[in-house]
DNA sequence: AATAAATAGTTAACACTGTAAACTATTTAT
DNA sequence: ATAAATAGTTTACAGTGTTAACTATTTATT
């Protein structure tokens, strides 16, 4: 293979995608790592801006996965001190998910490495660029959900 | 949690990379779930366009990977049929990575299967708009590895 | 009121993925 | 001749995605 070989080959969008979301976790990992926890960040965010009043199912609908998975998310927050399960008193099948203090004093910081972590990746391109890749992304992602949802 | 919560916050970009990543390969196995392999589609491209010159150390290059994981996906395409492994006579460390016949009569497909999820993906932007796509993504994956490599 | 169906969450199992360490065989450098 | 580097393999372990079967509880049906 000739040095000039590896620029050769286009990698397809598909990985393009994965490979940048990889890489947007390995950051926010590095960043984070004086936690004591290394995923579910966004977990955590998505908790505290429904404070009090969601349920794991809802979690997983908000992040696109299912009902199992968020019981593993759960079970580690909760090992991790980040959450608590609390029996919805309304309807005793449910549980809301409430911080812990711990929590509530990390999120602020997990916040901030979101943002900063945007700025690394958007380094370099101008505002009109960034606000077109995001409608760019909505459109692809309604895309490929709505193909999904036809097979 | 209201109706409307749902749309109340905006998944981080690093997530949404991810999900368009994944949705990139569930629509490709699904398009090409009548061939008895459901995954590495990528892999063979590529060997494809290095025919008889690429190596399993190179290979991992060109995936972002290493040489563990290629020993897994080599041994998969192996086992289905699609590719062999041959000694370099000038190196005898290093194998050959062969297409068999089988892989060269589903390739055409393959290759077509990623023209069309493209075409599912993009569908509905202008050419302007994808050809800045693919050059705001080009700038991200810079900006995410530099910094990678500064960790 | 009794029963059936649906929902929230859990557990267990299995295959796949990513990563690191230790290993063999071979080639290159000293 | 020996040491160091390289290509590939094996093993191990933790994490992820997915399915099925399960309990407890609530809602719908008769």
């Amino acid at each position: 293979m000739t040095p000039t070989l590896l620029s050769k080959v286009e990698p397809p969008l598909g990985r393009m995608f994965s490979f940048l979301g990889k890489g947007y976790l390995q950051l926010l990992r590095t960043k984070l790592n004086h936690l004591d926890i290394d995923r579910n960040y966004y977990a955590l965010v998505l908790i505290e801006s429904f404070e009090g009043e969601v349920t794991q199912q809802e979690l997983a609908l908000l992040l696109d996965s299912d009902k199992v998975s968020i019981v593993r998310v759960i079970d580690y927050l909760s090992e991790k001190g980040y959450v608590t399960r609390t029996r919805n008193t309304d309807d005793r099948r449910k549980y809301s998910l409430i911080l812990t203090e711990k929590a509530k004093k990390a999120l602020p910081e997990i916040r901030k490495c979101f943002a900063e972590i945007n700025e690394i990746a958007l380094k370099g391109l101008r505002n009109s660029q960034i606000s077109e890749l995001t409608d760019v992304i909505k459109i692809i992602k309604n895309n490929i959900t709505e193909n999904i949802q036809t097979l």
